[in-house]
DNA sequence: TTTTTTTACGACACACGTAACAATG
DNA sequence: CATTGTTACGTGTGTCGTAAAAAAA
């Protein structure tokens, strides 16, 4: 099942063309980012990202993932906010 | 930290009016929603629900998270067609 | 007695960090 | 040799369902 931290650790990669970029600005390790990517991966059933010789890039399906994957980050951060703050919808 | 579980969980809660109606909703038993709706009162800081005698009622707090959850969680069930479909935002 | 939520508990699964590996430049 | 992603492993944390409790109608 779909985990936001999955989220977060794709975005982090995307951002960074990098797992060890990522793991760094998520306070983590690359395995940890290694297992997460590749779990996402099997979910949706394709790869994500191209993996080069010393680099990544998104594939098509990365591509359209990072963009709603994007918005869902957001609404949550929103969300959040508007609990504390107590405001509605 | 908030996990899309805890969001099923208490928009099922919410919509049910109840913790053991909400578990058969999503095939569980009451006591995990209990634990589930009681963690994310800890991170609102506020409970959720008032417990009644016989029923639930969502707090204003309440009112307000039901609104973003099902938000987000449309966000989600969107976001996973777009990528089986291979649509772009 | 039935229906509700809560709590305790044991078993299993998952997540994390360490470490070692392979491959590239 | 430095940097990349991958894999294996031990430990701890979490999740799950069962069972029992307490309260109310």
């Amino acid at each position: 099942m779909l985990d936001l931290k999955d989220l977060r650790c794709f975005i982090a990669v995307y951002e960074t063309r990098g797992f060890g970029r990522a793991a760094k600005t998520l306070n983590t390790v690359q395995s940890n980012i290694s297992v997460r990517i590749r779990r996402l991966e099997d979910e949706v059933g394709a790869p994500l990202f191209d993996r080069l010789h010393r680099s990544i890039r998104p594939t098509a399906k990365g591509e359209v993932l990072y963009r709603y994957a994007v918005k869902v980050l957001q609404d949550i951060s929103e969300m959040e906010a508007a609990i504390i703050e107590q405001r509605v919808a």
